[in-house]
DNA sequence: ACGGTTTAGGTCAGGATCTGTCCTCAATGT
DNA sequence: ACATTGAGGACAGATCCTGACCTAAACCGT
């Protein structure tokens, strides 16, 4: 019945807004008898979701962290600071979930309705980019692509490759790839017949089609894999080879490998070959190491 | 009836995680009949989730943006993700959503499975600083402090006021309040027996005690105000006054309010009054609002 | 130690609901 | 035009839900 499952979203709901809460409370607000509230408590934890409860006055009822996620029933409000958290989350390059809070932001953006969604635009709009720059990815356009992805749907969008050059690409998304502070789409380019990896930010307007499509077995054994192996293959405009006055482990541990490869030379110094195509990230890369060189 | 229910959050679910559905997949996963599947979708329907459904081949049900917020189904994953998300909104000062973050912080804390729990404790813990530093906010310190505000219960911790003197103290917890960059607390202090702020950055290890409380009425409109009024009344250690070569709209509308006053002087400079306590926030300050000065 | 309060849960009866089956209809893409 | 897919009415049997009533157990404050 939808009385029965509605109310057990909304005593899952309540118990979430508040910690303790009192049989004879809960029954009032549920509208039911007492009976039916230990009886729905009951249900709950059949569900897994841990209740716990306790006797005598100042007893009641209160939600536990259990194994598993409950549904989580959030406010307005609270959808909007889940969405730009993720937003910027996703934008951060930091934390090391870049990836998860995309799928994260994927699924509630396509639950979230319309006036949430403008008040998220307007926030994201006024959002300070972190100082030092760089190329800014929209998250729109990350969670488009993404949910291409998921959907197994085909995009369209323009293209501006490294050398400059424009072109109109329509690709079977296969997924998304986060490399330091740049997003890669791995995809099948329908045009070209082959696999190609697309940096996000030089995509123009993406777009899905519509259009579905069976998905295509990767030549890699994963997607991470196969940019790694299309961006050493094409190699940066700019390399370096600096020797930094520090025991290779200790750059080793304290830099992220794809900045580029580390070799020791001797007990107190180690050689560090890094590229990329903008000497400026290039030269920002190397006082962020933060040793002499 | 436990069945039903379980079986409503798993369409859910399902329609969360993807966004196209045929009937049968879902009759499959679900171990029921198509026409339960059918039945299951309207009582979805009507309890304010909008399903699409297109008929024919390629027809399917599809989970749309409605004007509620269904409840949101994460994997362990996404939970990590929305949990690091909002660690980082909350500590960012940047968008405005900082105390709704915060609440919806301490919702998902509540119910977070421990081992979710570690693992946000660990990605939070080598999350690199903004450059620029200053008192670093710990979210964990954060959401202690919120849910005592929605619980009503007492906190206890080891204060340092703005002159170095430690104390102890035990409140009874009214509010957070987020100001630029710093996070208040408002509290009845037990001891003192009068309302006091506390800067959330100079608490020390703090703690809920277990006690609850009658809420009492502040003596203010709101939480922000009674705070703006503790602050004004406590002056900086440090004022400036600063003539700036911009108009006073220009300024207002780009500087937050809580940064200082702004005077105009003539049409094309104005006079900024603003304190702090540490010089080098107040350089940073007036560097920050970018005009000559 | 005791009484009051609060949750736990068994039982019962009547009513409501759910499910699968069967069938017909409508929409849609090939 | 046809095959596919969702919509939904009808039915029968089984199941479940609810409120009422009652007893037990745990717990707090006096």
């Amino acid at each position: 019945m939808t009385e029965t499952s509605s109310r057990l979203l909304e005593l899952l709901s309540l118990l979430q807004a508040r910690r303790d809460w009192q049989g004879f409370e809960l029954a009032d607000r549920l509208a039911v008898s007492g009976r039916t509230v230990r009886r729905d408590v009951e249900r709950l934890r059949r569900l897994g979701y841990p209740v716990e409860s306790l006797t005598g006055p100042a007893g009641g009822y209160r939600l536990r962290a259990g194994t598993a996620m409950p549904p989580l029933l959030l406010d307005d409000e609270e959808a909007v600071a889940i969405a730009v958290g993720l937003r910027t989350a996703a934008r951060a390059s930091i934390t090391g979930i870049e990836e998860t809070a995309l799928r994260a932001l994927v699924k509630l953006e396509q639950v979230l309705p319309a006036r949430l969604r403008r008040r998220v635009k307007a926030l994201g709009d006024v959002t300070v980019m972190p100082p030092g720059g760089g190329p800014t990815i929209d998250p729109q356009q990350l969670t488009v692509i993404a949910a291409a992805c998921r959907e197994s749907e085909c995009v369209r969008f323009a293209y501006r490759s490294r050398d400059g050059a424009e072109s109109r690409r329509e690709v079977e998304c296969h997924s998304v790839v986060n490399q330091g502070r740049r997003w890669y789409l791995v995809a099948w380019d329908r045009g070209r017949e082959d696999w190609r990896t697309f940096r996000v930010d030089r995509m123009e307007r993406p777009a899905a089609t519509g259009v579905r499509f069976q998905p295509r077995k990767l030549p890699a054994k994963d997607p991470v894999a196969y940019v790694e192996q299309s961006l050493s293959a094409a190699p940066s405009r700019f390399e370096a080879r600096i020797t930094l006055h520090a025991p290779a482990a200790e750059i080793e541990s304290s830099v992220p490998s794809y900045w580029g490869t580390v070799e020791p030379i001797d007990e107190r110094s180690c050689e560090f070959r890094t590229g990329d195509d903008e000497l400026s990230w290039l030269a920002m890369r190397i006082t962020m190491i933060g040793v002499e060189f």
